[in-house]
RNA sequence: GCCCCCAUUGUCUAGUGGCCCAGGACGUGGCCCUCUCAAGGCCAAAACACGGGUUCGAAUCCCGUUGGGGGCACCA
């Protein structure tokens, strides 16, 4: 239904005013998709026409945020494309001819009302529990008597002129026809006083220019979608397919994530924020599958999808409408799938800024080996340190009470080290298959359970009472220190 | 207050009139595997908001109610 065989051009346009968050993301990931999928084109646009809220930092942390993700996008600010500028900033002239058009076709109006009487209007309307619009006051002024105004030096703004009467519909993808009263409607500014376009102006006319074919944008546009429309249709354009996405809810499911909501998140080790993911331990292809899936289904059993996998199987019209509360849980499972996903290599890359952070310089080779025993423990990559630390550590620290075992003396548990330290010294190196069999004799040998004894040879030798497997950690740790370890724990005990 | 949108287990969802006394996943509980922790396997509890229609038949269509969300700026 929405004519995907065509390349589609599709845009992402976030306002400058923070960092990429999780809703951004989503959109910009469902841009990417769709227009990868049809051969077409993803445009990054950056809504900057509010210069009191302007972050200059946000564009590039933006941008960043996309290329974690692996979204790249094909025309933008910095890369150019045939239908820029693509900051709205640089594109001041252009929306107000547009406005200029709307002016000369009466679709639009000057008006000069100050914001002291705006706000006495609206004042009154709350009072009788009205609607709050517009109240109409320069709606008929004449266009030669509005720029006789002007140039006596008046200042103006420029509002849409909505219909008074009759029904506006719009047509959104996943929700069908909506129909809305005109007088519910209001005069909406197109240009503010300072001479800058508003969204509703502004994202028009660049669709439009840009050529847009989809608009896929939050739903917290749809009161204002019905305008749009009728803005369009002013200029005689053709509209593009309007999709409106669900919005993300906290994870309460009560209203949408707020700066409170997200400071609570963040001290549970969660964040709405993708630069915090990714510093949390988080892989791009885990926040990827996991928020395509919030919104999108494939169908009733597939949950597990690379980037590559989305591009091929994404689909505009299996999107749901309906608001969904973000589940942090979930991006566990799905980060952890796509660790176990990668090769030892790409592992070792990925967690060795952790570890650097931590104050540890283990190499690529050494992180390479122990990343077969990591894999399957790590729900976020930051917890390598807490896991793996011990391979690196010249010097494990540990109580001597975690050295005894449930159930045994403090003598039993010296002698059960001292004994895998006679078994261990004779042995021609420290690899697993070497070592587990004659440490089971040992165990077989003391009477004491596998539990018992390996608890008391992991804490000796790992300084955890959970570690990664012992015998695969002791053939990576080497002989040498495991005997060192073991003969540290023994004096430990004495 | 006005307008718009939404409504399947705690959460994300499948379901477009009979295949559904509702399927998958996360989470939760139990069991198995097991040197700890994980991972993995098996099992379990858990939902069609309510009320009216339409129909031989409704989670699926219509209306209403309720609930939830969003919007009502010289922000986007």
């Amino acid at each position: 239904m929405a004519e995907l065989n065509l390349p589609a051009r599709v845009r992402f346009a976030p306002s400058p005013t923070g960092h990429l968050h999780l809703g951004g993301a989503r959109t910009a990931l469902y841009d990417f998709l769709i227009a990868k999928q049809t051969g077409g084109t993803f445009i990054l646009r950056i809504e900057d026409t509010d210069t009191k809220r302007y972050i200059p930092e946000a564009e590039d942390e933006l941008i960043k945020g996309l290329r974690w993700l692996g979204i790249e996008f094909d025309e933008g600010p910095g890369k150019g494309g045939p239908y820029g500028p693509y900051r709205q900033s640089e594109r001041k002239e252009i929306y107000f001819e547009f406005a200029e058009k709307l002016i000369n076709s009466g679709n639009a109006f000057y008006c000069f009302c100050t914001a002291e009487h705006l706000s006495k209007v609206r004042e009154v309307q709350q009072k009788n529990k009205e609607p709050i619009h517009y109240d109409g006051t320069c709606r008929d002024l004449s266009v030669e008597e509005a720029r006789k105004r002007i140039a006596a030096g008046e200042t103006y703004i420029i509002r849409f002129r909505t219909p008074k009467t009759g029904t506006t519909t719009v047509r959104d993808h996943l929700r069908g026809d909506i129909t809305v009263d005109n007088r519910v409607l209001d005069d909406s500014i197109l240009v503010k006083s300072d001479g800058w376009a508003l969204y509703h102006l502004a994202a028009m006319v660049d669709d439009h220019l840009m050529k847009i074919t989809h608009v896929i944008r939050g739903s917290e546009w749809l009161p204002s979608f019905p305008l749009h429309g009728l803005i369009c249709r002013a200029f005689g354009w053709q509209e593009p397919v309007w999709i409106h996405l669900s919005l993300f809810l906290k994870p309460s499911g009560k209203g949408k994530m707020s700066k409170r909501e997200s400071a609570e998140a963040i001290k549970d080790g969660y964040s709405i924020f993708v630069k915090d993911l990714e510093d949390l331990g988080y892989t791009p292809e885990g926040v990827v599958n996991w928020i395509a899936l919030m919104g999108w289904s494939y169908d009733d059993h597939t949950e597990f999808f690379t980037l590559e996998d989305l591009i091929d199987k994404f689909n505009l019209d299996r999107l749901n409408p309906s608001p969904a509360a973000i589940n942090f849980t979930k991006l566990d499972h799905f980060n952890g799938l796509h660790i176990r996903n990668l090769s030892d290599e790409e592992l070792a890359i990925r967690t060795k800024p952790f570890f650097e952070s931590a104050g540890y310089a283990p190499s690529l080779t050494k992180l390479t080996q122990i990343a077969p025993i990591l894999k399957e423990r790590l729900p976020t990559l930051d917890e390598v340190v807490e896991i793996a630390g011990f391979f690196f550590k010249d010097i494990i620290l540990y109580e001597a009470e975690d050295l005894i075992a449930k159930g045994l003396s403090k003598e039993q548990c010296a002698k059960v080290i001292e004994q895998a330290y006679e078994t261990l010294t004779n042995l021609p190196e420290m690899t697993k298959d070497l070592a587990e069999p004659l440490l089971r004799n040992l165990v077989e040998s003391s009477g004491y359970s596998a539990r018992q004894v390996f608890g008391i040879l992991r804490v000796a030798i790992t300084g955890q009472k959970v570690s990664p497997p012992l015998f695969e950690s002791m053939e990576i740790i080497g002989k040498e220190t495991v005997l060192e370890r073991l003969m540290k724990a023994r004096k430990l005990l004495k």
